[in-house]
DNA sequence: CAGTATCCGCTCTGATACTG
DNA sequence: CAGTATCAGAGCGGATACTG
């Protein structure tokens, strides 16, 4: 999943490729609201360690969905924010937040935390 | 992934575990189209094997996505469909098939089929 | 036709400790 | 603060052969 081939059979496998995996989905989904440095994101995501976190940021900004920027400065300060690209996820990522929504509604699964 | 707990800390770590792995969007692309006999599933997607497909068409089913509709006919018969809660999915999916190919456009990707 | 059974490797994921 | 390094387990995905 790490790295984006140049031929696929279906748009859909490429999907999967590019926002598959435990924690992109909901990287980005922190990230629609604003750009986040390292710790804030870390935060966010209670149960993510240190490494995957690092690991998934790397392999969206690779793919180009996320923008990294350093900041020369002492303590380190890094942001990740959206590239256009990521950003039109927007809508799909609203719908199928929604989606699962209903879903555990109907399957009496709960869900900690409801909101951004 | 193969099976869903109830508790989650973000509604799209659900959505993961419903459709997340390499082929069940691609699966359930496939029954957008209306139900389908596991053969031609298989021969629709020329890589996957019976073992991943038996699997995946297991997964899909007991998180009620997918119908399962034995004929007790010689030679089996079976067909699969999407139920109402998978096929929910439509619009989603669609804007998943569209955005990665628009990804793929932008970035050299090849897609080999890209019809239903 | 629609699966099972077996075996297997790789990658994904995680725990923990350490660092410029 | 924002990462690396190392070790390790689990399970996802695959190859191949077989069956009612």
């Amino acid at each position: 999943m790490a790295n984006v081939q140049n031929n696929y059979g279906c748009a859909l496998e490429l999907t999967m490729d590019l926002i598959g995996g435990k924690w992109k989905l909901i990287i980005l989904w922190h990230l629609l609201d604003g750009s986040k440095r390292f710790n804030e994101l870390d935060k966010l995501m209670p149960t993510i360690t240190q490494k995957m976190l690092t690991i998934q940021l790397r392999e969206l900004e690779e793919k180009g969905l996320v923008h990294r920027k350093v900041y020369p400065v002492v303590p380190p300060k890094v942001e990740y924010s959206l590239t256009e690209c990521g950003r039109s996820l927007d809508n799909i990522l609203n719908d199928l937040y929604a989606w699962s929504n209903t879903y555990a509604n109907d399957h009496n699964i709960r869900i900690s935390c409801e909101d951004k």
